[in-house]
DNA sequence: GAAAAAATTTAGATTTGTCTAAAAATATTT
DNA sequence: AAATATTTTTAGACAAATCTAAATTTTTTC
């Protein structure tokens, strides 16, 4: 069988938003999709159909193996075009993600097969977001909010918690990028913000949703 | 203003067909695009009011200086993405044309550029044809149909007339493929078939049909 | 230059994905 | 537990791209 794009896009909304919530609303995936409620429940409806997920009248939807299975080649796919972007083609952080949505829609499986190669079968996308392999198997990072990271711990950023260009611009701005080694010298616990010293360079503060927004594991 | 993957494949489809033709059918595009007159008729009255194209009913139909645009835009990103494909992946000959018939409604003009730069500004595709500059200039490429190469003049394969997957069969089995160099030993007027030798090898015989779908330059 | 054949267009229907407005179900307040 | 608010679904409509069947125009043949 084989799915529309606007199906693809359906299915992998809700694949993010069931890893958040377990059972997925309609409002939520309206507004993620930005679509309208109405519209959303006649895709259910087709998408049931398909087989690609448990939906009941008013009660939430759910992937089903198939669906899951669906959503995690849509995200393979996404995400290693990703890395081909910012890897070999020199595209910024920014920039990537948008790019990569049409993409994710190319169909030619042997096509993905051939670019992992390529690529040297990378792991994490340039958002420090985990590649599931041609089986769906993707390895769980084990990384921290940088919130959390104690302080004068060595650490290294290995992911962002969005990507919209804001976050990444100022991100780009403040030279912090995936890989960027950096501790937490002090907590101030009036707006919860963080001194934070990249190596070599002078320390500086950021705020608390900065520090929300990056994940980081110990080196 | 943008234009959805439907209509770009019209266009695409017009402009191939207006090289040979200078004005285009009705007829001629269902049978290219497999689909019906009534259903060109429809797309064609509105690709006109897009100003793409001048269309009178009845009389055929041309692109317009803004469609002629368009079309190099569409078949540039896809003789690039062959390239890529053929180049970068490994992908073989007859492998490329039906992902790049994806790949090339991909909307990023920066992507375009990027993947020129990355390929070395590549002029030809892996089946000879020039591929257009982000300008819309292409290379005209002065070659020969192999039927009307002198005999013992060396050339070198340098294009292919039709993207079949059944002439790439027969010519991997033959070992024929984009810069080989032959030359032509004897014509047999019987059946037109050609005997050729590549360089290196033992001559052969070519049927008229093979020969007529290959160009050579001289060199 | 009619008649017949071929090409093309029109009319009306269908599928996909969307929308608005209104109704129904569920959740939250009071 | 009623009243109110929120969420979700239904009903009916619309644009895009397609189709079939019938009508029209152009081209070819006699
Ligand atoms: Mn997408
Ligand atoms: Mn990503
Ligand atoms: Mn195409
Ligand atoms: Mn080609």
């Amino acid at each position: 069988m084989s799915f529309s794009i606007t199906e693809e896009n359906y299915i992998k909304a809700i694949f993010h938003l069931q890893q958040e919530d377990g059972t997925v609303s309609t409002n939520d995936l309206s507004a993620v999709l930005q679509t309208k409620p109405a519209s959303v429940t006649d895709m259910l409806k087709k998408l049931k159909t398909k087989k690609l997920l448990s939906y009941e009248r008013y009660k939430g939807v759910r992937l089903s193996a198939e669906g899951r299975r669906l959503a995690l080649g849509i995200v393979r796919k996404h995400r290693l075009w990703e890395y081909f972007l910012f890897n070999t083609l020199q595209f910024g952080w920014d920039e990537v993600h948008e790019i990569a949505e049409e993409l994710e829609h190319v169909t030619s499986k042997k096509l993905v097969e051939k670019l992992d190669a390529f690529l040297g079968y990378p792991r994490f996308d340039p958002h420090g977001d985990p590649i599931p392999d041609s089986h769906g198997k993707m390895t769980v990072r084990q990384q921290l909010n940088l919130i959390d990271l104690p302080v004068n711990k060595m650490a290294e950023v290995s992911g962002v918690g969005s990507q919209s260009s804001e976050l990444l611009e100022l991100l780009k701005h403040r030279n912090i990028s995936m890989g960027t080694k950096l501790e937490v010298k002090r907590r101030f616990s009036f707006d919860h913000s963080l001194e934070i010293r990249i190596k070599g360079q002078q320390p500086f503060i950021i705020s608390q949703q900065l520090a929300q927004a990056l994940f980081v594991k110990l080196v």
